[in-house]
DNA sequence: TTACATTAAATGTAACAACAGTTAATCAAA
DNA sequence: TTTGATTAACTGTTGTTACATTTAATGTAA
């Protein structure tokens, strides 16, 4: 189905501008389809964004700030989110040796066996998106976002 | 910048999941640029969102619930968010005369004027866009976004 | 060592969003 | 016409997010 009649637009200013509602709009289609399978597990987009970074050092902690770095939208709150995971003992907070400032996080065994599981969720939406667009295609619409957002420092 | 660098995350499982990742950072790389451009104007991207939904059917009045079927994000709250507008005086609500449950909206000129104004500085940060990719590539993604969404009724 | 700037994390706040539930108008069937 | 179902908008609640501020630890220069 095309932009236009998704959201019932019917003209766009031109292909730049269709271009950029169409990739907000793909977003938060990405973005309603992961939460639907996030969802009966108890957690968001963004505390299963954290732990997968827990897990991609694990078993080498991760502090606060370096969570705040690599989460795909620059917000001031990773301190909150990991207040969840440990709710949910899904993660553990250390002070840091080397620095008492900062926070060491690692994720805990539960959180690891969550991830499992969701991967697998997820991997399953993914084959829906193998069934309408080839691995080239794939690559070629990274390649050409990187183009688009060429030059700029995040 | 490739998403890699971008998000400081060197490995992807696929391609498909690259891709994921891209649409959603490009979106948020996006919402910012628009956000910054909003912000000094004191209108929020959904706000500005609807304003552009109301002068799109101008001088026509727009039903609350049209406008939140022409959100690109679905959300309940298409009432506050026109209620904001009131308050700035940049639309206009009467009752619906032939349906008294329904709310007819309409841009007022001072909205008219703001949004006059607001594409200009679009205008500006999209022709950032177009020194980075050619129209025909601007195309090749929406069509490939579309076929990435293919069937998927919203 | 003291003073000052910088950094990391946590917190207070106000605005916003998601979701459920309410109210009121309309429609449809008995 | 009355009853019940549906629809449109609004509201209440809860949790999130953005932004600013605070607290504490560290680094640095006098």
């Amino acid at each position: 189905m095309s932009i236009e009649t998704d959201i019932k637009q019917t003209a766009f200013r031109n292909p730049y501008h269709r271009l950029l509602v169409n990739i907000m709009f793909t977003s938060n289609w990405i973005g309603d389809g992961q939460m639907q399978i996030l969802k009966p597990h108890g957690v968001t987009l963004q505390q299963y964004n954290v732990l997968r970074i827990l897990r991609g050092q694990y078993p080498n902690p991760v502090k606060v700030s370096d969570i705040t770095e690599r989460m795909l939208d620059k917000m001031s709150n990773a301190s909150r989110l990991v207040d969840k995971l440990l709710l949910k003992q899904l993660a553990e907070r250390t002070e840091c040796p080397s620095d008492r400032r900062a926070v060491d996080v690692v994720i805990t065994q539960k959180g690891l066996d969550l991830l499992k599981m969701l991967d697998d969720c997820q991997s399953g939406w993914e084959d829906g998106l193998k069934e309408r667009l080839s691995e080239e295609e794939a690559v070629t619409i990274s390649l050409l976002l990187d183009k688009l957002r060429k030059g700029c420092d995040l």
